[in-house]
DNA sequence: TCAATTTCTTGATTTGTATCAAGGTGCACC
DNA sequence: GGTGCACCTTGATACAAATCAAGAAATTGA
């Protein structure tokens, strides 16, 4: 729920929270759509009630390179362009069937400088999120690419079902052919 | 300039300024004196008058990995710790001699409460961390070694001079040996 | 429901970088 | 002002994972 992704770092007040909360736009997204693409304004901040969103870049080879998963209850978006307002670098798309809450940068905006919890809740959350992609980096540049996949197993292992292998290979940093080996291993 | 580390992203007034001004107390490190160690709580966030910082964590099998360097008019610290007030996962050292301005957690709080400028401020500058971050996963992940050798020397030459060779070996993700060929083609 | 694509698997080969091993260089400290 | 130790270089070898190449399985869509 929306507030529970609010107050887990902050306290808001009941008008707080109103004039957050209609700012918020409901979207729906098809299987495979794209949210976002390369050069692209990203003209919104999501939150994903449900589905699954992935955030990747293309490599000058072509190649993409997935950066990271977001599932239901957790925000999603391109949060470079987002508040930079400046032409993505990454793609968003949606991998499954999704329905969202937006909000515009100006709304965003808004509760920024009207309300010192936003100011304070986008603090921590960005936060958050480098904690959690310096995690990745740790991970990354010190694990074999067995030990990547056995993380990732033990740590979400229902995920198999759900997102097409080659992506989960390139956000674990291998290829696709390594990704398979790794599997058949045990 | 400290004031210029802040005025980079937010105004301040002048009271706002003597307020945080007064907060820092000025530190002195020898070289190679270790400013942070795993485990430990960091107290302060500092900003580097003269000097160069390096962070780094360690490897299971004990290798130490250089995850970023800090020069003069930066600031520095590590950053996970300073604000969840927990035992560090990384180290910090201060390469050269260096003197850098020092607040405490609880400062650097009060100011995050007491003025919504330094509330904004703190967000905008983990943003540009993360940022950061961001492009050298990028890097990490899609460069050759030869070429991220390369990037680095091109970004910041003169580093070479200052900083030896096989922290910015790790700090590129390879060996030292592997740097030392990089360095003899051309 | 079947044909067409796409994804996944498996095998053979290549490649970039690590590792192991010595020797060279230079700086710090007695 | 030498001598000892850390750093850097260079060479030989090893290895993990990428690449190349088919074939099998699964998904899509007409």
């Amino acid at each position: 729920m929306l507030r529970d992704a609010f107050v887990k770092y902050v306290k808001l007040s009941d008008a707080e929270w109103l004039d957050a909360q209609k700012r918020f736009t409901t979207l729906h997204f098809a299987k495979e759509d794209s949210i976002t693409r390369e050069g692209a304004v990203e003209p919104y901040f999501y939150f994903i009630l449900n589905g699954i969103h992935r955030l990747y870049y293309l490599t000058p080879a072509g190649d993409e390179v997935t950066l990271a998963f977001s599932f239901d209850d957790n925000f999603s978006g391109v949060y470079d362009s987002f508040v930079t307002q400046k032409p993505s670098l990454y793609y968003l798309q949606s991998l499954t069937e999704s329905e969202v809450l937006a909000i515009s940068h100006a709304d965003m905006h808004y509760l920024f400088d009207a309300y010192k919890s936003f100011e304070r809740w986008g603090r921590l959350f960005i936060q958050q999120i480098l904690f959690g992609r310096g995690k990745r980096e740790v991970e990354l540049a010190t694990q074999s690419a067995q030990q990547r996949y056995d993380t990732f197993i033990s740590r979400m292992p229902l995920v198999l079902q759900t997102i097409p292998q080659k992506y989960i290979a390139s956000y674990l940093g291998m290829t696709p052919e390594t990704f398979s080996r790794m599997r058949a291993k045990r």
